[in-house]
RNA sequence: GCCCGGGUGGUGGAAUCGGUAUACACAGCAGACUUAAAAUCUGCCGGAGCAAUCCAUGCGAGUUCGAGUCUCGCCCCGGGCACCA
């Protein structure tokens, strides 16, 4: 027999699969579909990460499995490929963006080949051909045609260095997330996608589909929902109204005072009429200046100016003064707050710093009702109700209900659901992307440009830097820039600005469906069979960016009629980060980046998917070690070796642990785990090796379950026993549960809790029998003697514990 | 501060309907083969102790015949959100 030499092995075999499109997924048929989805990738400079591999080796072992059980399997893969590192890459280089891109996926697709996934690539998707994104902009024009994309003039957030703006989420730290510079605030005409109309039923159904819980949680806090009421309060000295938004109406009868956001609609409208007016317009002015950075920097001290201005209380007439404090945000409910320093912290806080009363309107479990002087005496979460008249006595809970009742009964209530989430900032001021598909007309305003114009395709232009204007680069080119109206005939303009990168990603799954289509982003027929997604796996980083703009179109697409389910992915797992040997994240200024092709040279593809799928548990993350990978390859070559072993004997040993390792691959590989799935294939290779001689059709079952793991090596083998088809066309096997079972088992004997000897035993041996047998033992006789005996707990197959006194 | 995870040998980790803690691997040590090394194979490998035995799953209590696993109170680490009213 020959040596193992991985390198012939899976150069012939990434060949033959290539030839027989053995993982090509029919469109419809008899069999159940399975669709498993991995987030394409972002074909960058750098190459295919070691990540890359962990996540699509575990989804190709899944779909592998799925084949095997009689599923048509989808297992598609494409490129996300419009976005700033190519765009700077183009710059630096002076190579136009496209051609980056042609190159960049060479590289990935090289790689990927290499490591023997199962992907379809007869279905290849990239969003960056006009052929694709036709219908990113074609879904574009149905959000605007519904009113759900729409323009607004407001101050975003942009990052100066990218001179870009940035959507809430690209913001991390008050930085932008690529390039890490301080965002600013700009005002500008932007196009906006109006997510926040999805915000209820982004939550609700999530519980119609299997996410990992954390994921599912993520998302929730991130749409933050709160239910609560907006309260209108007239103004003493003006005939004025305030409308503050709260969650906790049941302590109003606590509020003295009234806070709004230098921002805010009222005291833009109002700043003129305040008696105090050249004290607010200071503090605004100031307010302005400063960036959100120094004001967290600042450590959160409560400021603010009287207005001069004060509300009514309708519950008792009171006279609440009305500030304005930088602590209250614009962006939250009605941008004003009512002010109970008696049940919430900053609001504490803030009347400690302007001198204002504070008034108990909650008693603690323990009846405490004292004067509250302290911040930690702020009760906020729980409690009676006191002095509030006739809420008195009642819990908080009850108390909100009724005062929101009341409230609204009165007229100066109405019950608001608030979210955190904001509507998507959908323009970019870059080359790089999808251009927006609507022509700006004097007469006839925002017009879409017509569907058989599609696509747009982005042109060629001299220079891809952004202007210092902020302005997108294609605003220079006048050629383009200059049209008709589509539908009076004028001169009119194109719009400038392109779509974020998210555009691409957000219906990508769809387009595999049926990725040729010219009529149509995909037949109704395709994404009946498809849809939804069987398994979907991404990353945790994308879960309030990518995860949740996919579903909210997907739902949009639902409404519409074109998609044929209300949710794309019926399953969501999240993978561990690959970090170098030092713990820390793989980059180029470290050095510290482990780079697949090197893998895979030395110790071949099969070697690397086996071990980064036994690293540790999927889904967190895990420090490369390059001694491990070794004692990996030492398996597969072992397993090799294995082959010289075959006999025609029969060995009911390793019959039952051939079975036994089918049952836990099986059942690991469903709940995904994989390093798991991998010990018991370790342990069976021992138990093989160590017999001498292993029946063929037992290692021939052992083969078929490794194959999803180290396909290459495994078709060899399969081969070399003789046979003609690939391994992959085989049935995945089944275990017999009675083979499975051990009938003797090694139990534990203890005396109080504490092992003292132990017996083999009948699993279906009684008490009686295990107690005798237990008492033969010497070290059980000597911690028994001369004690009495209270009790014998007997668990069979598992432990006798005898208790003596 | 709030919401998720997590803390087990020298290292990655296994075992959570409570039932022999440390599976499987890496590293290490010893031996075989070799002139030698590599590779391969065999054995050992949580701590203390001659042994019986005792002590060990972040810390402290508790429940139980029995706790890594359950309850309560802490500490630490990672991820997410954060003046959200």
């Amino acid at each position: 027999m020959k040596k193992y030499n991985h390198q012939e092995i899976e150069l012939k075999w990434q060949k033959r699969w290539e030839e027989s499109q053995v993982f090509q997924a029919q469109n419809g048929g008899d069999k159940k579909k399975w669709y498993t989805l991995v987030e394409f990738p972002y074909p960058s400079g750098a190459g295919l990460h070691v990540g890359h591999v962990r996540s699509y080796t575990a989804l190709d072992i899944v779909s592998r499995k799925k084949r095997m059980e009689g599923y048509n399997v989808l297992y598609p893969i494409g490129w996300d490929a419009f976005g700033l590192p190519t765009e700077n890459y183009a710059i630096k280089n002076k190579i136009h963006p496209q051609v980056a891109t042609q190159q960049n996926i060479a590289t990935f697709k090289r790689q990927l080949k290499a490591l023997g996934l199962s992907f379809d690539w007869s279905r290849e998707v990239n969003t960056t051909d006009p052929a694709y994104y036709k219908w990113t902009q074609w879904i574009f024009l149905q959000f605007f045609k519904k009113g759900l994309a729409y323009q607004k003039e407001m101050p975003i957030n942009w990052c100066p260095q990218c001179k870009i703006g940035l959507a809430n989420e690209e913001v991390v730290d008050g930085k932008c997330e690529r390039c890490g510079t301080e965002s600013t605030h700009k005002n500008m005409k932007q196009w906006m996608l109006a997510i926040t109309k999805y915000a209820d039923r982004l939550i609700e159904d999530l519980k119609t589909v299997d996410y990992l819980p954390k994921i599912a949680q993520q998302q929730i806090n991130w749409i933050g929902k709160s239910e609560g009421i907006n309260i209108t309060y007239d103004i003493e000295e003006a005939d004025e109204k305030i409308e503050v938004y709260t969650t906790r109406p049941d302590t109003n009868f606590g509020a003295t005072f009234v806070v709004a956001a230098p921002d805010s609609d009222f005291v833009t409208k109002n700043l003129e009429s305040f008696p105090k007016k050249e004290k607010v317009e200071q503090y605004v002015k100031d307010t302005n200046k400063k960036s959100e950075l120094e004001r967290i920097a600042e450590g959160r001290k409560k400021t603010g100016v009287f207005t001069g201005w004060s509300a009514i209380n309708n519950l008792n007439g009171r006279l609440m003064p009305v500030y304005v404090g930088d602590f209250v945000l614009s962006g939250v409910g009605t941008g004003v707050v009512v002010g109970v320093p008696g049940h919430d912290l900053r609001d504490f806080e803030f009347a400690q710093a302007m001198d204002l009363e504070i008034i108990r309107v909650v008693k603690d479990s323990n009846g405490d009702d004292s004067e509250i002087t302290k911040p930690e005496q702020v009760q906020e979460s729980a409690g009676t109700m006191v002095n509030s008249d006739f809420l008195n006595g009642m819990d908080i809970h009850a108390a909100t209900e009724k005062i929101k009742d009341y409230m609204e009964e009165k007229g100066f209530g109405k019950r608001i659901v608030n979210f955190k989430l904001r509507d998507w900032i959908f323009s970019r001021q870059h080359y790089w992307g999808e251009p927006i598909p609507i022509v700006h007309c004097e007469k006839c305003g925002a017009v879409p440009v017509p569907e058989d114009q599609l696509p747009l395709e982005l042109p060629d232009v001299k220079n891809y830097e952004p202007t210092d204007t902020g302005e997108s680069p294609l605003a220079a080119m006048t050629d383009w820039v200059n049209t008709k109206c589509p539908v009076c005939g004028a001169v009119a303009r194109r719009e400038t600005d392109t779509m974020p990168n998210w555009a691409g990603s957000s219906w990508y799954f769809l387009r595999y469906c049926d990725p040729k289509n010219n009529a149509e982003f995909a037949s109704q027929e395709n994404l009946k069979y498809f849809i939804p997604v069987d398994l979907y796996n991404g990353g945790m980083e994308h879960t309030t960016l990518h995860l949740l703009y996919s579903r909210f179109w997907h739902k949009f697409l639902f409404d519409c009629g074109h998609v044929p389910t209300s949710e794309p992915y019926q399953r969501r797992r999240s993978h561990g980060m690959v970090l170098a040997s030092d713990g820390k994240k793989m980059s180029k200024s470290l050095g510290n980046v482990v780079n697949p092709d090197d893998i895979i040279k030395e110790y071949g593809a099969d070697t690397l998917r086996l071990y980064e799928m036994f690293m540790g548990p999927f889904d967190e993350a895990i420090a490369w070690d390059p001694n491990a990978i070794r004692g990996i390859k030492k398996f597969l070559v072992r397993v090799y070796k294995l082959a010289t072993q075959v006999t025609d004997e029969k060995n009911q040993e390793l019959e039952k642990i051939i079975h036994q390792t089918i049952k836990k691959v099986t059942l690991d590989i469903d709940a995904m785990k994989f390093n798991t799935a991998v010990s018991q294939l370790m342990i069976c290779v021992n138990a093989l090796e160590k017999a001498k001689n292993v029946l063929q059709e037992t290692f021939e079952l052992f083969l078929k379950v490794l194959s999803l793991f180290a396909p290459h090596v495994t078709e060899e083998l399969w081969e070399n026993l003789g046979h003609k088809e690939s391994i992959i066309k085989e049935p995945w096997p089944k275990w017999d549960e009675e083979l499975v079972k051990d009938e003797v088992v090694k139990m534990a004997v203890q005396v109080n809790g504490k092992v003292r000897a132990n017996i083999e035993l009948s699993v279906t041996a009684s008490a009686k029998e295990a107690q005798a047998m237990a008492l033969t033992r010497e070290n059980v006789l000597r911690n028994t003697s001369g004690k009495k005996m209270v009790k014998v707990i007997y668990v069979p197959g598992k432990i006798i514990n005898i208790v003596v006194k």
